[in-house]
DNA sequence: ACCCAGAATGAATGAATGTTCATTCTTCAT
DNA sequence: ATGAAGAATGAACATTCATTCATTCTGGGT
């Protein structure tokens, strides 16, 4: 994230430096990408203009459309990364095995979710700002579902492990992995439109408290 | 959208008769309002345009600008009445005298928010179109942070009342309010973003074992 | 030193959209 | 019947935006 200008390319600390740059698809893309996420979390989804996208990556406005073909494709592609990133997340902790213990590993998993890294102001408004839009648009909601449910699997699979282990009775996995997920989209949404009323250390324990209910040895209060 | 260009003019009834209509300007203004949240629900928030509510409401273009002064204003209006009429259903539920039984009271609760007025796709497309603008958008983020704080508080006390009545330990009651009105919306996101994965039926047991945990008594399976 | 593939630019273009307002029409009090 | 108040209309206007493409520039290969 952090735009070090490539080690000591010019003396000059390139203020206002306007040298054209040559640089891999790849990584103008992924520049994009990230500008684009930014511009989401500032303005809006239905505010963001290719101007402004291509400004905030510091390009002209001809670069965006030479690597994404349209403002749609730069849209899915986005999503498709924050999807990516989310999913992809939590799926390494769940089926890692560099955690052996399951309580720790559900908690690790926790803290993924409602750690720094996703409820950045920044990320959680994306994510939204697509769902807000999925209800219309078949695009956005293939995207999503496709890693979410994979997701929603090893979840279940984990809990469904959990649940053996403790031998708790009377829980089901798939409708607590359910509740689950939906409880942490929810807290994410409180914390993203009201985070006055919610702070994340309290959301934290939100969630703790739930898997606590179900799996009270492997997760304490 | 057929443009049938009334052959039969004159004869007919109003079969396609373009009558001027004048109505009061509260009726107008609802009528507008409805026609936004069918487009919302239907095309995205990012995608409605003055021209397709107007016609959606069949009516002229000029007419919202006349009763709402600007698409912005008709949005903000929209957004309210829709945030009024999901809050205000929940308060009238939860501080109610006509359920006496409190088990029973959360059960109606739990009813009205999966039930058919509120999950239907077309209020809960509007719903998280707006959160995803919230982030960027203060004012939003106030007309929901306004009915939504007073709707937190009174279920609050329905679930501390709950508590004092059965006798429940280790249960605080406004944690465990965060956590089920963040449930609640979690499963309104998942029934609108992958409505395969969850049926209303499956969301309304998830719910309600969510309840059943931490009330057995009074909320059974 | 030279060349050229292709990366990057940004002015120009055309389509779409929010808003205005001169005009038309409806209603109802008189 | 008549007139006035104001509701409703929609063509016109100004703006904004996505996309294009002729041109410029860069860096690696020879």
């Amino acid at each position: 994230m952090t735009d070090a200008p490539s080690a000591v390319t010019e003396l000059l600390p390139d203020t206002g430096s306007k040298r054209r740059q040559i640089r891999p698809k790849a990584e103008r893309r992924q520049q994009l990408i990230d500008a684009t996420i930014r511009c989401i979390a500032q303005h809006g989804l239905s505010a963001v203009t290719m101007q402004m996208v291509t400004r905030e990556a510091g390009l002209s406005v001809g670069i965006a459309n030479l690597h994404f073909q349209s403002k749609d494709n730069l849209f899915r592609e986005t999503l498709r990364c924050v999807a990516e990133e989310y999913h992809g997340g939590q799926i390494d902790i769940m089926e890692g095995n560099d955690i052996a213990d399951l309580g720790d590993r559900l908690d690790a998993l926790l803290d993924f979710q409602l750690g720094r890294g996703v409820t950045q102001r920044q990320k959680m408004s994306v994510w939204f700002a697509y769902y807000g839009e999925a209800g219309a648009r078949p695009v956005y909601q293939k995207i999503v579902s496709t890693t979410d449910r994979l997701a929603a699997q090893k979840l279940e699979a984990l809990f469904a492990k959990i649940i053996e282990q403790g031998g708790y009775e009377d829980v089901d996995a798939r409708e607590l992995a359910t509740g689950y997920s939906a409880l942490i989209d929810g807290l994410h949404l409180a914390l993203l439109v009201t985070p006055r009323e919610l702070s994340k250390r309290r959301a934290r324990s939100v969630a703790r408290d739930f898997l606590h209910r179900a799996f009270p040895q492997h997760i304490r209060r």
